[in-house]
RNA sequence: GCCCAGGUAGCUCAGUUGGUAGAGCAGCGGACUGAAAAUCCGCGUGUCGGUGGUUCGAAUCCGCCCCUGGGCA
């Protein structure tokens, strides 16, 4: 391999996704100890603090075993997004922390893998008026209407995007206003993978569909056993806007309304579950279509079959 | 036992003066380049409780039976 290609790109990472309550971080973290690995954190929610239970993340005990990096490092306040996850990482990486280690990405946001394996474009930042200003129109005037302002000025992405898809549309709008160019342009500059994929492993976990909802439900009622309604009185504590990607977690907002009486436990119970199940049938169809033939499929988090062919690469 | 109200898609329910049925939710499939636990797109045949009848034709009208809820005894 060329040399310069794979400067500073991190090697020997082991990548393991798959949808939520599949069983991938106890394998990251088994994997870890039987290798000397370091986690990465690779899931949208739990980079988040006070969401401990609800987003599932390892316990204190669990992180405690091996080196586990990004998890629950952003305050909830924060508009996180897999471009600050991605300089997230490619910090971790200069700062030499992924060296001598194996790192082992898991987590189940697909579009972080996507970043980790092809890189993400890199554009500006957004400033924050230009951002809620079309937020704020989205909310007003509806995704159809953005979407004609849409195609007024930037033909090309409007015919790309669907006119209901609200959240992209507007994307496109604050890139465009923000920059003076075309998304697509900006998207047609590919960013740089951050790992290295020859030495790289790729695993993605596929369970059973019955078994999964199983699983799901069960960890459902262990996560309000083990506290996920004082969780959510906390994170209610710091009056943030609902809209925070944070708030969005599932759960919150079901046991929020439950809390305030608006429904009953029960009710909040079923729904965050039913939310969640819905959440792991997308990222099923994501990792089922998404990730290339280089990724092995497994049907169980099967460490042994996983080590059988982990052998240390040179 | 009698009276009333219901029994229609997995659930909650629509269904105008009889022309063999449709919404929401759930479910299933799909998309996905900086909110991604997000956002968006597509998919609705089910003994219309059962049975007999009236009718060219019944979820819709009539009889009987079964079930559920409420009331009276």
């Amino acid at each position: 391999m060329d040399k310069s290609e794979g400067e500073g790109r991190i090697r020997n990472a082991i990548l393991i996704a798959g949808p939520t309550a599949s069983g991938k971080s106890r394998l990251a973290l088994e994997l870890a100890e039987a290798l000397g690995g370091t986690v990465v954190n690779a899931d949208s929610m739990q980079v988040y603090s006070v969401l401990d239970v609800l987003t599932a993340r390892p316990s204190a005990e669990e992180m405690r075993r091996a080196p586990h990096l990004l998890y629950g490092h952003v305050d909830p306040g924060i508009v996180y997004s897999t471009g600050a996850w991605q300089r997230d990482v490619v910090a971790l990486a200069d700062s030499g922390r992924l060296s001598g280690t194996r790192p082992i990405f898991v987590g189940g946001t697909g579009l972080y893998f996507r970043a980790l394996e092809e890189g993400i474009s890199e554009m500006p930042d957004v400033p924050e008026p230009i951002r809620e200003h079309w937020r704020g129109e989205l909310a007003q005037k509806g995704a159809e209407a953005l979407h004609r302002v849409l195609a007024g000025r930037d033909p090309k992405v409007a015919a790309m995007l669907r006119p209901g898809d609200g959240q992209r549309i507007v994307r496109a709008l604050e890139v465009l206003e923000a920059s003076g160019r075309s998304i697509l342009d900006w998207q047609a500059e590919r960013g740089r993978p951050l790992i290295d994929p020859g030495s790289a492993r790729f695993i993605v976990i596929e369970p059973d569909r019955a078994e999964l909802v199983a699983r799901i439900d069960r960890r459902f009622d262990g996560m309000i056993e083990a506290g996920a309604l004082e969780e959510v009185k906390a994170i209610a504590a710091l009056d943030l806007e609902p809209q925070l990607p944070a708030m969005k977690a599932i759960g919150v907002r079901e046991l929020q309304a439950a809390l305030a009486g608006e429904i009953s436990m029960a009710e909040a119970i079923e729904r965050a579950k039913i939310a969640t199940r819905q959440y792991a049938k997308r990222q099923s169809t994501w990792f089922r279509h998404q990730p290339g033939p280089h990724w092995q499929r497994l049907r169980q988090p099967d460490i042994a079959a996983i080590l059988k062919a982990a052998g240390p690469p040179a």
